[in-house]
DNA sequence: GCCGCATTATTCGTATACAAACGAAAAACG
DNA sequence: CGTTTTTCGTTTGTATACGAATAATGCGGC
């Protein structure tokens, strides 16, 4: 004998709800930092504040992102005067980035925006069901 | 007096985490179905087994896709001969999908394998965990 | 029966995201 | 010291994802 198979519903699959979760996310950062950053740029320029000063390739494995990827959101960030790139003197290679005057001067309101956004999206939740999901969505990662 | 101001962490925020969740769950699938069809391109597939017949933009709106992302995922579809294109007799704006016979015939499959593709995801978790993370990440979207 | 409004599908532009390949330079190592 | 292996940055190609604009059609209200 077999098992009752249980049926697939989209509905139920973590790979979608989280995708779900993420459209959610990107709506709420989008209103209230859409005309300035999107949440690939807003991280890297958070990162390189934590960092301040690296090569293209470590920030991207500091953010989660693909060579290719963090080549175009560092391009991008440049062009908006927020991060500077120099030649690095010990290794032909690489160059370092930093942020630029304009865009330290811009961390202390990115992270007060940041922190509005988790709260926006974590909302429908009460404090110590935030705490819950946290911990379990970073087990999976 | 004021409160202490919390720290802006990257790695804590709810954004950030789902990214890498994410990221970790397309990795998982393309090693199971990376070969046949992408995630969104899954989705589509499965849920107009769900539907049977239908519209682009409802079959956008029942898997959470643009109206211009969709038309490019039914395109994709269709090369691979897996979804079909009718004119609606009764709405010349609108043409009626469906799944081919080849797309039918996967279905199946497509189940078994979504199914395996969750059970890796939520590996590091135990059942009740599974279950209480969909439960809260459903109450975010 | 006509007119304004909504819906359908398409298209354009921008921004991730990743695989794969490349040349240049550095590091490892015998 | 020279070779093998890594690493760095870049580029190409494909696939989401979304805003915005557009043309064609449908529909409700008067």
């Amino acid at each position: 004998m077999r098992g009752a198979e249980r049926p697939y519903r989209l509905d139920d699959q973590v790979g979608y709800i989280l995708r779900l979760a993420s459209q959610r996310h990107a709506t709420l950062f989008l209103a209230r930092l859409g005309s300035d950053l999107t949440p690939t740029q807003f991280a890297a320029m958070v990162r390189l504040a934590e960092m301040g000063q690296c090569s293209q390739n470590e920030l991207g494995r500091q953010t989660a992102m693909d060579v290719a990827t963090v080549k175009g959101v560092v391009d991008r960030l440049r062009a908006k005067g927020l991060v500077t790139q120099n030649a690095d003197p010990g290794d032909k290679r690489r160059s370092l980035l930093s942020l630029s005057q304009k865009g330290k001067a811009m961390i202390a309101d990115l992270h007060a925006r940041g922190h509005a956004v988790t709260a926006d999206t974590l909302e429908p939740l009460d404090p110590a069901e935030q705490e819950t999901l946290l911990a379990l969505l970073r087990r999976l990662v």
